[in-house]
DNA sequence: TGTATTCATGTTGTCGACAGATTTTCGATC
DNA sequence: GATCGAAAATCTGTCGACAACATGAATACA
């Protein structure tokens, strides 16, 4: 027997490109690399101690997933959603979703998924009570994450009792683009979160009924109105942001008073 | 003014990694990679004379598309779909497609999208009649592949017309690798294509009229029928091929009385 | 002063080389 | 003859180097 390497293979040694690639991914979810940044290699590269070559390869693989664009001879850049392309990821979510709703609804499948569905809406529940309890209306970063996890667990665990892994797939990538790139929604309010929980409890009850129809109505629904508070958010940053761009004075300085 | 280069970029170049790219997938699409081969990063280098970097660059890309299927330190193969793998992209492209249909129907759009429409539509019918009036039943080359664009042109427009580009990527995607990969369907009999153009027409109607629900249904049994007929020959060549393989001497030696 | 040109700098795309892992070959042993 | 094991051959993952290209600075010119 062997002394070192006793256990096999618990974790494959990561290989320089997948370290390539997690690096980069949380720099982008960090907001280290901001949307329309461009990204070096050789920076990237003396920042983890490697060659340029792990690195090209992840970088390819971000921009087949959708992360990042490249344009040829001119190296890669974050994406940067336009309003056209988070309607777009929106719409491609429904379409998959509602379908697999449906196709969940319709299956066979122990109850203790169905619990662990309830868990994860009623962590949503939590979090409300919490909001409304704490002083100032926002939630900190820890609840932040905790939002995230309970909402995406939901509709994860929802989409895996549908058997589709490939619709998984797809679905899992157009959340991730949403949720890293379309703009931050800062300030959920008690009142949004347990919409968010109503709404989870409908469908969870539909699907447990059997009830496909009602269950692809609500779920299709919930996307929608999720589409349209990131919009809301969207069309606010992008009025404040163009504004700064055009006319930064109003912003960066002190006011004055007097336009002709 | 220069001598060489008068014309600014007609046609970029294509750099080394693009040629590698089409390459490898023109070899698999023409049958010369098949299912579950394994490819030479170095092989396809000197094939195409270059190193072997861009190889590599596109095979990741492949990979990332779904073509290929890679294993840490014992390189790329083909795909290899199972039946399993067939129902779910056909479940992804019913989703997709049935929603964007949805969405085309309640659209407007200049009537030349509908003439171009039912030109596709009609192009089908075009090969039922040379298919009847052929002594032999099955399409030729030519004819097979006119049948391949004009069922793909017409579900390609009706996803451009519902205007989400990534909903037309991920199911050009998927059209793709379920052509490339399931079995390929042989003996295309006349009555296949009337129903083909039947169904065709019956949906142009619907969109034609705005008749979202009535579009989205015969669009989902359309693909519904699609996947059956894909199933039937995956399930004929699966069946004869794991014969061959556990009992090869049925198949490639003259036929011999007497088994215990 | 404004515009065109040249040059300096940094980047990308590609190459050949090498170390570690994997598969194959080929004996050696039972 | 079959099985096991070690060496050879092959392949992948990574590296450093270099040319083509692009960007911005410095310079010449009107």
């Amino acid at each position: 027997m062997k002394k070192s390497g006793e256990r096999r293979r618990r974790t494959a040694p990561d290989s320089m490109r997948v370290k390539a690639y997690l690096h980069i991914q949380r720099k982008i979810a960090a907001g280290e690399l901001p949307a329309g940044s461009a990204l070096s290699e050789l920076t990237l590269a003396k920042d983890l101690g490697s060659s340029r070559t792990p690195i090209r390869e992840a970088i390819g693989q971000l921009v087949a997933e959708g992360f990042l664009e490249q344009t040829p001879n001119r190296g890669a850049a974050v994406v940067q959603l336009t309003r056209q392309d988070i309607v777009e990821l929106y719409e491609l979510r429904e379409a998959l979703e509602v379908y697999a709703v449906g196709k969940a609804a319709r299956g066979r499948f122990p109850a203790s998924e169905l619990e662990r569905l309830q868990g994860l809406a009623d962590e949503i529940l939590t979090l409300q009570a919490e909001l409304e309890n704490s002083r100032d209306g926002a939630l900190n970063g820890r609840q932040m994450h905790r939002l995230m996890t309970g909402d995406l667990g939901f509709h994860a665990l929802l989409m895996r009792m549908a058997g589709n892994a490939r619709i998984l797939k797809v679905v899992n990538e157009t959340r991730l683009l949403i949720r890293i790139f379309a703009i931050r929604r800062t300030g959920h309010r008690a009142a949004e979160l347990e919409t968010i929980h109503r709404q989870h409890r409908a469908i969870l009850q539909a699907v447990a009924d059997g009830q496909a129809e009602r269950a692809m109505e609500l779920l299709a629904s919930h996307i929608q109105t999720s589409l349209r508070e990131r919009l809301d958010a969207f069309d606010h940053w992008d009025r404040e942001n163009s504004l700064r761009q055009t006319m930064p004075e109003f912003f960066d300085l002190p006011a004055i008073a007097g336009t002709p």
